[in-house]
DNA sequence: CACGGCAGCTTGACACTGTCAAGCAAACCC
DNA sequence: GGGTTTGCTTGACAGTGTCAAGCTGCCGTG
């Protein structure tokens, strides 16, 4: 084991995180929290920003293991499946998913995010595979499609629940709006229909 | 003419953000830049998230403006305007973006930012009604499934340059993704294919 | 005109923040 | 065992949002 304060930073971090949100996150309180005096962090990380982004590495690895992949299922199941976790996490860890994507403080390009965020998106990118223009062992088209609708998704908020614009109209499910996309795909592995 | 402190803080506070983000965004800061004394703001708005939220509105307004409709345009080319300006915006403006969508100190329910967003969504909607299944008023499926599309992409900040994957892949340009989605709906206002 | 009230802004204070410099203490190395 | 380094503390500083109190000029009313 390697620097055990430091852990205890970033898990007293994310647990103010994610009980009060970006607010509730303070340097001086997240080492309050820890047992240590308010200038401990400074060796540890460098600077707030340093803390966020060690944060983030250990929230890309949470969302990472909540994409689940499960081999058993069938393509279109096993899609829905990540994006579900996708989902998911996004609306039960929106402090995370914020500091992950949004905060201007947190490096992405850090040596300690990068596997982790990778990892994500590789787990979504093989989800998409099976639905690639016939035989292509990528297709940056769908992967960006999917991805990009899946994190609008989450983003927008559009839970079935809570929806913010249900003064119009119900939201739609997730499973519904990915099957639009999918709609041109409905047979993975199939040669596709012409689009002429 | 009313209250043209309340404008010329709302105008300081918006420059400041577009300048240094959101770090530089700052109650004393806004107030010294519109020339008066740092607790002057709290007279026009109710606190910080008070501020936020009246540059949240005035922001709601230039996003609807740069959405652009342009019904000179065929169904498609008029989407792909609309999104085009959608995406322009988030990235010219992500100061301004992150204000209207991420911020948890705006109050997006306040009567003076609702309009304007609604305004801004409806345009969209009104984009993505040629292609309703045939016949319909609403598609609320097709609706959120694009609005998910180009505000991921947006988030997500898939630029077609500066794209933070390009270790994996060209980032394809959005027409190309948005012409995924709409595969299936080729043909606007004509029979959809079947699906079976 | 005089005068009361009040909206609009200032001044001053408070607790709290991130950051830095200096110091202390224990462990470690030679 | 003495010197050095690591890990943390203490203390200070400028800057933040917010609140209470005070000042000022204008407006309406007598």
């Amino acid at each position: 084991m390697e620097k055990p304060l430091r852990q205890a930073l970033i898990d007293a971090g994310l647990a103010l995180l994610e009980e009060g949100g970006m607010a509730a996150l303070t340097l001086r309180r997240t080492a309050a929290r820890a047992g240590v005096s308010h200038a401990a962090p400074a060796h540890h990380f460098d600077g707030l920003p340093g803390l966020l982004t060690a944060m983030a590495a250990r929230a890309f690895e949470l969302f990472a293991a909540s994409l689940q992949p499960d081999d058993t299922l069938p393509p279109r199941g096993h899609l829905l499946a990540v994006c579900h976790g996708y989902l998911t996490f996004a609306r039960q860890h929106k402090g995370l998913f914020n500091l992950m994507f949004v905060s201007p403080q947190v490096d992405r390009a850090d040596p300690a995010v990068m596997p982790h965020a990778n990892r994500a998106y590789l787990i979504l990118r093989a989800a998409c595979l099976p639905f690639a223009v016939a035989g292509a062992t990528e297709d940056t088209v769908l992967e960006t499609a999917v991805w990009s609708l899946v994190h609008g998704y989450a983003a927008l908020g559009f839970d079935p629940a809570a929806d913010p614009r249900a003064r119009f109209t119900p939201t739609p499910p997730f499973d519904a709006v990915l099957g639009e996309l999918l709609k041109a795909r409905q047979n993975p592995l199939a040669p596709r229909a012409d689009t002429g």
